[in-house]
DNA sequence: ATTGCAAATGCAAGTCATTTGCAATATACA
DNA sequence: TGTATATTGCAAATGACTTGCATTTGCAAT
């Protein structure tokens, strides 16, 4: 297939070992839509037949994101953090304060902003973090917006 | 003192009881010019004759947050969340990765951005979080800007 | 001032996500 | 194929916080 044999390519450059562990974590946030937590992974792991340890998700998680391969989100509201494919693309989450969701938003509103801010601090801007919350339609059904 | 008189107010008017600990947690953190975590709040109570336990403290913390006196910030690098004085302002902070000193930005660009998101994504939006990144103008001289 | 009782506290034990030590195993490359 | 080294599973540890429960305290009604 192409894709794995992409992935495979991909964990070589970073100098790692092409294991069954690693490549199936990999395609499996590769094909995410959305941000997953260790655990998601780990049931997702085990339910398609990828036996392993939830310990070494964690690790293998922490290993991709050290070589920039996935994006770690510490939430915010929640306890447990979120990993992500690393697109190489700028974009804010929308989060449910419900159910932990979080929805990507692609457009940036912030790139003039940061243009004028610079011209009024002196600071040079680097980047910035943006998280939107709020209740996802399935949350508000479920009465949980308080 | 006026103000202690004036923090007894707000926890009554609260509906908690004024306890010593509450009253001692309350000012500290009134007083407080940056945000501070449990642990430190335990050490400053402790170390100013406040005998308090630390679970006391989480709880006190959590029970103030609850009544909106004070904001907790879970923050993004650290383990352990920050809780600050509420002063009721919205404010963003542009954040200098040179020397970490953070400077509060009144204006906030994304009123309209978010009305115009909730209609595209069925989302209820609660609020928001941004920081910006950067390097203030004295960091820029010594070169810190990497 | 005294009392009654719900709210607040201390202490110890419990959670829960995540990390770590170590022995067993798998991988890359000679 | 052998072997040095990276990776894994398992169990136990960590660390920030939370909770159960018996005791104490604030405060409102006597």
């Amino acid at each position: 297939m192409e894709m794995n044999d992409d992935i495979k390519e991909r964990l070589k450059e970073c100098g790692l070992k092409n294991t069954k562990h690693r490549k199936a974590i990999l395609d499996f946030m590769f094909c995410s839509r959305v941000p997953a937590s260790a655990e998601q992974v780990y049931i997702q792991m085990n339910g398609q037949g990828t036996s392993i340890d939830l310990s070494t998700v964690y690790r293998t998680l922490e290993t991709l994101r050290e070589k920039g391969l996935l994006i770690k989100h510490d939430r915010l509201n929640d306890t447990r953090a979120l990993y992500e494919y690393n697109r190489m693309e700028h974009k804010h989450y929308l989060v449910c304060l419900g159910c932990n969701k979080m929805l990507p938003i692609k457009d940036c509103p912030l790139a003039e902003y940061e243009r004028a801010l610079e011209k009024a601090t002196n600071f040079v801007i680097a980047g910035h973090k943006l998280d939107i919350f709020g209740y996802c339609a399935e949350c508000q059904e479920k009465g949980l917006q308080e």
